[in-house]
DNA sequence: GAGCACTGC
C-alpha cells in the first residue's frame, strides 16, 4: 500500500504550514492503519494543540475549545509518545515542558472571572448540598476551572464527568485542562481524559472526564446510577439538546432517590435559573412527600401542568414553591463573563429582502469603520450565503483604491473542512474579512477578529409534524437569546457593533428562548433511550422532562415503537427494544439491522454497509456546473444499481473499500465525498463490533460482498421491515401514493429511480419542500409491501 | 428536475 500524499493546506495569505511535521504525521498514519492521518482535519487539530503555550489568543471559545470542528479521530499523544524512539529523554523533556506550560497557564487562570469564586463554589457543594446551578457568561472559564476546583474536595473520591454537546469541545477541553495541570493527555499518569464516539482517552488515573452527552447516556445503559462518578457536571445546558434534557431528567431522579451519593452541577450561559431550581426542587420534594403517601398523586401534582408551551418551565410555577425546605440542598452561582460592550442598531422599517439589506450594511460598515475589524454575517443557509457572496464580490470590484479590499469567506457545515479553515487565516494586508455564515457560527465555530455582526434575524430549523409523521426545514425568526448570542460574537476581543436587520419592535416580539429540540422532534429515539435505562413504559408519563412534550407526540412515538416491536403486545419494553437501544442508530435503521440478522434473511454484513451510508450526510457530492454533471453521471454509472438507491450505496461502499491505493483520488474521480466515506467506514466498524457483541454477527464474518438475486431480495425486505410506513405504489396516472395515508409522493430527482415507473417503492427518507419527496428509494414488489404491512399491524 | 440549519451514539 503506497502512502497517501500529504496535502499541506496552502492559501494565498501565506499561513505558515510548519505545524504539519511529516514524521509525526507518518507515525500517526501508521498507528491508525489507514488513510485518516492525511485528512486536513487532523492538521487543524495539530495546529491548535501546538498553540497551547499561548492560550486564549485565537480560536478559543469560553472553554478554550478550538473554534473549528473536526469529525476525525485524534490519536492519543501518550501512545504516540510511547512508541517513539528515545522515550526516556523525551519523557523528561516533556515533563519540563509540562511544568513550563502549567506555570504560564496559571497566570492566565488567575485572571479568569471565575478564579475568585473558588471557595464559594467548593462550599456550594459541601455537606448535604448536592446540586449547583451555575450561570457563567461567555469567557468566565467555568468549563475548565470548576472540575479542577472540585476534584480535591473530600466527597470527590471517584471521577468527575463533564458533558459537552460536541466532540471537539470535549477533546479540546480535556487537552486544555491537562495542560493546566501540567500533564500529558493520553499518558497513563494523566488525571484528565475524554470519551467521544470513535475516540477515547481514559487511563487508570483519570479523575476528570470530558464526554459528549451521548456518551454519558451510553454509560447509563450499563448502570443508570452512574456509580463510577462522584459528580456529574452538565455543561452548555442552554443549548437544550434532546440528550441534555434526558440527562437532566435522569440526574434529577438519581439525586432525589439518594440511591447513590452524587453531586450535580448544571452549567449554562443564559440559564433560566428559576426554572432549573424549581425543576430540581420538585424532584427532592416529590421524593420526601412520596414517603408514605400516594406516589402517583404527588408526581402528577409536581409536574402535571408542564405543557408543551414553547417557553420555559418558569411560566408554570408560581408562589407555592418559593420558600422551600429543600432549597438548602441547591445553590446557585452567577459568574460574570468577559465581554466587551456591543453597540446595537436596528433597521427602522421591516425589510423584505435581508440579503440585499445585508449587502448595504456590509458596505456601510466597510466604508465608514477603520481596520482592523472583520464582519460576521448570520444568514439562513448555503443558498443565501452563496448569493450574498456573489453580490459582495461584484460590488467590491467597484471600490476605489483608497478603500481597503474585501475578502468574502463562506462558512457552513456542508463546506469542505479545508474551506472552513480559511476563516481562521489572517486577512492579507489592507483587507477586511467578511464572513458569511449560517448558524454554525453561533455555537460550533468561534471566528476570531470579529468586531461587527450583521444578524438577519432568521434561522433554518427542523420541525416535526406529528399528524403527518414527517420533518421539514423551515426558515423561522430566531429567539431573543439567539439574537443576544449572535450579538455577543462582536465583543469577544474589543468593543463591537451589531446590526440587526429587523426592527426593535420585532426584537421585542421574539420568543424569549429557542423552543427546545425535544418539543419539535420525533420522540421515538428519546423514549427508547428512557426505557432502556430502566423507566417502565407506564412511568414515561411521569418522567421529569424540563419541558414536557405534548401527549400527542409521545403517543405517536409509542405507536412507532410498537410497530417496530420495541414494545410487545402487552406494551412492555421488549428484548427487541433493548437491542435497538444499544445500536447507535435511529429505531427504524436499527430495526433493519435486527431483521437482517435473522437466519432466513442472512444479509447482515450487506445491510450494515447500507445503514452506515444512510447514517451519514449524502455521500455523493452535489454538482453545480453542467459539464461536471455529465462527467459525474459518467463516472458514477458503474456504481448505479437499477434496483434503487440502497443497492447503489452498497455498490459504492464496496468499490471504495476495494480501492487499496488512493481512496481520496477514487472519491474525487467518482464525485463522492471522501469525508463522508471515511465516516461511513468508521460507522460500519462500530456497527459490526456492536453486532458481534450482541451475538448477531459472527466475529469472522466477511464484509458485505454478495449481490445475487436472493441476497438482493432479502436486503430489500429488511429495509421494508424498518420502513413499512415509508412505502408507496404506482398509480395508473404514473404518480406514487403512499400505502399508509394515501398521500402523493414523488421520487426525488437525486434518486437513481427518478423518472422510473415501478410497481412499488420503499424509501428511507421523506422530505417536504415544495411538494412531498421520497429520498433514498428502492423498487420493491407490491406483494412484499402487503406482507410487511399485514405483519406489522 | 431539486435546492438541507446544526449536533450526537
Amino acid at each position: 500500500m503506497s502512502p497517501p500524499i500529504l496535502k499541506v493546506p496552502s492559501n494565498a495569505s501565506g499561513t505558515n504550514p510548519s505545524h504539519v511535521s511529516m514524521p509525526t504525521t507518518s507515525k500517526k498514519r501508521l498507528l491508525n492503519g489507514h488513510l485518516k492521518a492525511s485528512s486536513p482535519d487532523y492538521e487543524v487539530q495539530q495546529k491548535h494543540h501546538n498553540d497551547a503555550l499561548k492560550p486564549l489568543q485565537n480560536n478559543s471559545d469560553d472553554n478554550g475549545a478550538p473554534g473549528l470542528s473536526s469529525r476525525r479521530p485524534v490519536l492519543h499523544e501518550g501512545l504516540a509518545q510511547k512508541l517513539s524512539a528515545g522515550k526516556n529523554e523525551q519523557g523528561r523533556h516533556k515533563g519540563v515542558v509540562n511544568e513550563q506550560k502549567k506555570a504560564a497557564l496559571l497566570k492566565l487562570r488567575k485572571e479568569l472571572p471565575i478564579w475568585n469564586h473558588e471557595r464559594l463554589i467548593r462550599q456550594s457543594l459541601s455537606g448535604n448540598k448536592d446540586i449547583m446551578l451555575m450561570v457563567g457568561e461567555t469567557g468566565s472559564g467555568k468549563s475548565t476551572q470548576v472540575p479542577q476546583f472540585l476534584m480535591t474536595e473530600p466527597w470527590c473520591k471517584r471521577c468527575i464527568a463533564i458533558t459537552q454537546p460536541r466532540r471537539v469541545a470535549a477533546i479540546s477541553l480535556a487537552r486544555r485542562v491537562a495542560d493546566e495541570m501540567g500533564m500529558t493527555l493520553g499518558a497513563p499518569a494523566c488525571q484528565v481524559g475524554y470519551s467521544v464516539r470513535f475516540d477515547t482517552s481514559i487511563g487508570p488515573n483519570t479523575r476528570i472526564k470530558f464526554l459528549t452527552e451521548g456518551m454519558l447516556l451510553q454509560e447509563m445503559l450499563r448502570d443508570p446510577t452512574l456509580p463510577q462518578y462522584s459528580a456529574v457536571i452538565v455543561d452548555e445546558v442552554h443549548e437544550r439538546s434532546v440528550n441534555v434534557d434526558l440527562i437532566l431528567g435522569f440526574l434529577r431522579n438519581l439525586v432525589s432517590s439518594k440511591r447513590a451519593a452524587m453531586k450535580v452541577v448544571v452549567m449554562s450561559a443564559t440559564a433560566d435559573v428559576e426554572g432549573l431550581t424549581k425543576f430540581f426542587q420538585d424532584g427532592l420534594r416529590e421524593k420526601t412527600i412520596s414517603n408514605g403517601t400516594d406516589r402517583k398523586a404527588t408526581k402528577v401534582h409536581s409536574q402535571g401542568t408542564s405543557s408543551s408551551s414553547t417557553g420555559s418551565a418558569k411560566a408554570h410555577h408560581t408562589k407555592d414553591y418559593t420558600v422551600d425546605a429543600f432549597s438548602d440542598r441547591i445553590s446557585t452561582c452567577l459568574i460574570k463573563g468577559r465581554q466587551f460592550d456591543v453597540k446595537t442598531t436596528y433597521v427602522h422599517e421591516p425589510t423584505q429582502d435581508f440579503v440585499e439589506e445585508a449587502l448595504k450594511t456590509i458596505f456601510r460598515i466597510h466604508c465608514k469603520e477603520p481596520l482592523p475589524g472583520d464582519i460576521l454575517v448570520f444568514l439562513t443557509g448555503q443558498e443565501t450565503v452563496e448569493s450574498l457572496q456573489r453580490l459582495v464580490n461584484e460590488y467590491a470590484g467597484g471600490l476605489d483604491e483608497k478603500t481597503p479590499k474585501i475578502l468574502t469567506l463562506p462558512l457552513f457545515a456542508a463546506l469542505p473542512q479545508i474551506a472552513q479553515q480559511r476563516v481562521f487565516d489572517k486577512a492579507p494586508h489592507f483587507t477586511r474579512k467578511v464572513i458569511l455564515a449560517t448558524n454554525i457560527a453561533e455555537t460550533s465555530i468561534t471566528v476570531p477578529g470579529i468586531r461587527y455582526v450583521i444578524d438577519c434575524g432568521k434561522v433554518k430549523m427542523k420541525h416535526f409534524r406529528n399528524n403527518l409523521g414527517l420533518e421539514s426545514l423551515l426558515v423561522k425568526p430566531i429567539s431573543m437569546s439567539s439574537a443576544i448570542q449572535r450579538q455577543g460574537r462582536a465583543g469577544r476581543e474589543a468593543p463591537g457593533q451589531c446590526f440587526r436587520l429587523y426592527t426593535e419592535r420585532s426584537f421585542q416580539e421574539l420568543q424569549k428562548v429557542t423552543t427546545p429540540e425535544i418539543l419539535r422532534c420525533d420522540l421515538s429515539q428519546a423514549l427508547l433511550t428512557i426505557m432502556a435505562r430502566g423507566v417502565p413504559v407506564q412511568d414515561i408519563i411521569t418522567f421529569p422532562f424540563l419541558d414536557r412534550p405534548s401527549d400527542e407526540s409521545l403517543k405517536q412515538a409509542l405507536t412507532q415503537l410498537l410497530q417496530l416491536g420495541a414494545l410487545n403486545e402487552s406494551a412492555h419494553f421488549s428484548h427487541t427494544g433493548k437491542q435497538l437501544a444499544r445500536l447507535p442508530l435511529s429505531p427504524t435503521l436499527g430495526r433493519v439491522i435486527l431483521e437482517a440478522a435473522k437466519p432466513e434473511r442472512d444479509c447482515l454484513s450487506e445491510i450494515i454497509d447500507i445503514i452506515a451510508c444512510l447514517s451519514v450526510e449524502n455521500i455523493f457530492l452535489n454538482i453545480h456546473t453542467e459539464e461536471k454533471k455529465e462527467a459525474a453521471e459518467e463516472a458514477r454509472r458503474s456504481l448505479f444499481r437499477r434496483e434503487g438507491d440502497h443497492l447503489t450505496l452498497l455498490a459504492t461502499i464496496r468499490a471504495y473499500s476495494e480501492e487499496q491505493s488512493d481512496r481520496r483520488a477514487w472519491s474525487d474521480r467518482h464525485f463522492v465525498s471522501h469525508r463522508a466515506m471515511q465516516n461511513v467506514i468508521d460507522i460500519r466498524k462500530q456497527l459490526r463490533a456492536q453486532c458481534v457483541q450482541m451475538k448477531l454477527l459472527d466475529r469472522n464474518a466477511t464484509e458485505g460482498s454478495r449481490m445475487d438475486e436472493d441476497t438482493k431480495a432479502a436486503m430489500l425486505q429488511c429495509l421494508l421491515r424498518g420502513f413499512a410506513t415509508n412505502t408507496a405504489r404506482l398509480m395508473p396516472d404514473g404518480s406514487y401514493k403512499t400505502m399508509v395515508g394515501n398521500q402523493v409522493v414523488a421520487i426525488h430527482p437525486t434518486s437513481v429511480l427518478f423518472g422510473r415507473k415501478v410497481e412499488a417503492i420503499v424509501f428511507s427518507e421523506f422530505v417536504f419542500t415544495n411538494r412531498s419527496y421520497a429520498r433514498g428509494v428502492s423498487a420493491v414488489q407490491l406483494s412484499w409491501v402487503g406482507d410487511v404491512l399485514a405483519g406489522a399491524t
